[in-house]
DNA sequence: TTGCAAAATGCAAGGGCTTACAATATATGT
DNA sequence: ACATATATTGTAAGCCCTTGCATTTTGCAA
């Protein structure tokens, strides 16, 4: 007798608990449908041959994998991190499993892994930011695959979005280094193509400037790819090209403490001299010396409503509604009023 | 006529090109097993039809998901989010997609997720550290998944391993620490329960103080939980316990950049008063003020070879070498000579 | 008891792809 | 031109589960 051991299907759970596989099926699936006494026995089977449906077949035979995809521009800096795990966790209480995918913050990638991960069967997306080219959007509602946007709110939008308003947030900062007296502004901007959120802080800072009478295009904007390295270029580029600037506020954190780490290479006083601050808080922006100023971003809630709203979609397909969350300053030592 | 628009599929496609869905599979599968003009001819359908084939049927015809997971302890803190996106974009390269989770450094939490990844068919796992529970190894093996291990080398293991020797590399800072003239050690660990690292970097310690002629009984050890904060509360108890201490090292970089924030807030001046020493060279200790000495971790490399090696091994069967990579010691700021 | 609705279970038809094997077309050598 | 080897393509049998529908059991009122 050539018994060769395989992983058990189905059919032989089934056998060793004398019923069909539809019980057995029924038992894993809807276990309330089927008598508690069989269910007992069933289960039991399942774990003397420590069972495990095949994932394939399942998403063949039920046409959906339970299955929730992820795309962020990148997993390093904690950025994201955060807001994901609390989305993880959220998804599996309702049990789903997330997959993640990272674009470095390029649309081409970004396209390529949306495609791969509806071509794995997720059966939802959630997606960083509400920029992208029209032919992704076209795809996805031919595939019919449910996407939420978040680390953004956009109330105007068709699509669904879960996040903050980046641009009355970043209003918030600048007003706030406006009202300590600095004129001269400068705004180290992340890459705004195809970043939405990155135009956002844009725009809030000129509204700020706007509201209190500044010339908007008196801000000195420098663009730059991420990195703290890239924020430490930047800072210097700017204080070269503006030596009156009194105060960097700048498009992340990761790039803010760059900018901070390059001001004290240069024996530039933070916030003496030079006001600089960041976005998101991140941890790095408390651990940064002097602690940068930052606009708090919600991640957590963030990614745990995402979650929520997404399992719940997906299972009894309740529409997500658009929430609008709070970003709120927090002062550390980096920004000061204006020396006079 | 009542024509329900449904994502196509392989018999659409074969349909469209005028052949069987077994030559359509081959073009897609191995594209150098079928004839050119059929290729052309087939590839065009695709297109046009903009045919993606289905995972879960894909999964279940051939037995393989293409699938690998991986299982980190967190996705804060960027410890693994760099060795990860490494090891994702090798797999992506080799035609892999990654699939991952995190347990919180929490050993149940952690079967848990190897459960579920293999249940969603992952061809193979990568996993940190050697040290869990037999079951959890003897499921793997029931299952026949083949299983990495990394952040962690172990020569006599018989599970291959892609990573650093921790005890060594440790032993490596603790010397230094000694040489410097340090004789009134501490040490903050992170939990060594089912931690092998963790372990393993204690045992470097004393291994260095062995052989530099100190008691290693001597060593001032706090065991704590991961987090910033952790490390700070853990500084602070043992400056009170053994105020006598002139070096604190730290088991990781968090716990590092914890006690040296404390130490800040204690008046404590670092290093003059007390040197200060972490582990994995992440991007918070560059940052931290002043800068943190630590051991820098292959990151990046070591998840670019798990990447390729995993892949190898789900491809075409080639084993997977166990493989030593070397870490080395980053002086940066916060050790200095003992004050005499 | 008997009858009937409701609950529990079983039957069997797919779902979309891969792949062993069979069949056919093409190339090669004489 | 013929036989034979090789390259290409087709046929059809699974892969393992879910679920609509049919059938059997059970519970309960009459």
């Amino acid at each position: 007798m050539t018994q060769i051991s395989q992983t058990p299907t189905l059919q032989d759970v089934a056998a060793a608990a004398g019923v069909s596989t539809a019980t057995v099926s029924r038992c894993l699936n809807f276990p309330d449908q089927v008598a508690e006494r069989t269910r007992t026995k069933v289960m039991h089977a399942v774990k003397a041959l420590s069972y495990s449906p095949n994932f394939g077949a399942r998403a063949m035979a039920a046409r959906r994998t339970n299955t929730i995809g992820a795309i962020i521009p990148t997993m390093e800096n904690a950025v994201f991190a955060r807001g994901l795990e609390a989305f993880q966790a959220e998804l599996l209480e309702h049990g789903f499993t997330m997959l993640v995918a990272s674009t470095s913050y390029r649309p081409d990638i970004e396209e390529q892994q949306i495609r791969a991960l509806v071509a794995r069967g997720a059966d939802a997306l959630l997606l960083i930011g509400h920029e992208r080219s029209p032919e992704v959007y076209q795809f996805l509602e031919a595939q019919r695959i449910p996407t939420l946007i978040t680390w953004a709110f956009d109330g105007q939008s068709i699509r669904p979005s879960i996040g903050f308003d980046n641009r009355k947030a970043m209003r918030l900062m600048a007003l706030k280094v406006i009202e300590l007296g600095h004129s001269n502004l400068a705004f180290i901007s992340a890459e705004t193509n195809q970043n939405d959120r990155a135009k956002a802080r844009h725009w809030g800072i000129e509204d700020a400037m706007a509201t209190s009478g500044l010339n908007p295009r008196d801000l000195h904007v420098l663009e730059t790819t991420y990195g703290i390295e890239q924020g430490a270029t930047a800072f210097e580029q700017v204080m070269k090209a503006a030596p009156q600037t009194t105060a960097v506020i700048c498009g992340n954190d990761v790039l803010g403490v760059g900018a901070l780490r390059r001001a004290r290479e240069m024996g530039v006083k933070v916030p003496q001299d030079v006001s600089i601050t960041g976005f998101d808080d991140i941890e790095l922006a408390e651990i940064a010396y002097p602690a940068l100023t930052t606009v708090h971003v919600p991640h957590r809630e963030m990614g745990r409503r995402a979650g929520e709203a997404l399992a719940k979609l997906v299972t009894d397909g309740t529409l997500i509604e658009a929430t609008e969350l709070e970003a709120h300053l927090v002062l550390r030592e980096t920004l000061a009023p204006a020396r006079s």
